[in-house]
DNA sequence: AAGCGTCTCAACCGCGAGCAC
DNA sequence: TGTGCTCGCGGTTGAGACGCT
């Protein structure tokens, strides 16, 4: 449902305000200011985003336009209605991961935690108080329950797919993020993700992202950093499988202290960029939706071990 | 057609974490 | 160590769409 703009002035007082360099608009975004967010991200990325409503000519804050980015801009969002396997797997992961709708997010495709904590508030939680099974975790706790989302429906292949696709969508920003602070360096291979036989099942839609490079989302200075396993045979990337945050960075790489969060402003949009490709290249580095690689890896990790009628999760960290 | 209640979802708010100085 | 800044997250709000009477 596509709301209207704000009628002037009435629930949106800063619109009078927009000339006052003190006064940052609130409310709706109008499609001008869509515009200049994209131009803007499409020609320099995601940087400091205080910086970003600055030099985009928004008289937005940084906040704002991070959400409206993330959330309604970015090219890689899948638009329309949740699909019925894409609900299994919310309800599923919501059993595991409680209301941490970011890590949620990261394993649907396209989908952003605003939506799927809007879906959840709106439609599921509403099914489920319904039926006759109430919902496992309305209270958010992240207590371990399974079998209650129909997922059984879903075969293993399928929800891999899905979070094949997840693992596209969900590291558009790094790539996005990389290619941008790394202006002067060739656009990152994704030659594993494009051209080398992943098919239309690893990107969701066709992205018209023409100076960004983005694939898998696992760049290192020689293309690609992956983390996770590659299952399936040939083409060597034919079948990539994204780690859950629980992954073990210790166990994953050959350093604990190399992990680099490089879709942080703070860490990648500055001259540290060739540092942290030759730091992390491929072997060492793990880099993992945003550098969520710290979220709380010991309590979910637990929480999955103990999950064990889940195809998917097979192929979580060992 | 009008009124009213419900639903949806974009956007805001407040908080905590991480980092630089 | 303290302070300030920025980011990211989850919870909440409220306008508009929708459906029912």
């Amino acid at each position: 449902m596509m709301r209207k703009l704000d009628p002037p002035a009435k629930n949106n007082p800063t619109n009078n305000n927009i000339n006052g360099a003190s006064k940052l608009r609130k409310g709706l975004w109008s499609p001008e200011e869509d515009d200049k967010l994209m131009s803007y991200m499409l020609r320099n990325g995601q940087g400091c985003w205080s910086d970003v409503a600055r030099n985009a000519g928004l008289q937005r804050c940084g906040k704002s336009c991070r959400l409206r980015w993330i959330n309604y801009l970015r090219p890689d969002l899948k638009r329309g209605a949740f699909s019925p396997k894409e609900e299994e797997l919310i309800i599923h992961l919501h059993s595991i991961l409680g209301n941490r709708w970011s890590q949620i997010a990261a394993r649907l495709p396209g989908r952003t935690d605003n939506e799927i904590k809007n879906f959840w508030n709106s439609t599921i939680k509403k099914r489920l108080k319904n039926s006759s099974s109430p919902s496992p975790n309305d209270s958010g706790s992240p207590e371990p329950k399974v079998g209650m989302g129909g997922l059984e429906t879903l075969n293993e292949q399928e929800i891999k797919t899905m979070c094949i696709d997840s693992a596209s969508s969900s590291s558009f920003m790094q790539g996005l993020s990389i290619s941008n602070q790394y202006d002067l360096l060739p656009l990152p291979d994704v030659s594993c993700g494009m051209n080398n036989g992943l098919g239309t099942s690893y990107f969701h839609e066709p992205t018209s992202f023409p100076q960004v490079g983005f694939g898998n989302g696992y760049y290192g200075s020689h293309g690609m950093m992956m983390e996770g396993d590659l299952v399936g045979g040939g083409g060597g990337c034919e079948l990539f499988v994204p780690p859950l945050e629980s992954t073990n960075i210790e166990e994953s790489g050959t350093s604990n202290n190399t992990t680099r969060n490089i879709s942080d402003p703070h860490h990648s949009s500055n001259n540290d960029a060739n540092k942290i490709n030759s730091d992390n290249a491929v072997g060492s580095g793990i880099y993992w939706q945003g550098g969520n690689m710290k979220m709380e890896e010991w309590d979910f990790e637990d929480l999955m071990k103990d999950v064990t009628s889940f195809p998917f999760l097979d192929f979580q960290a060992e």
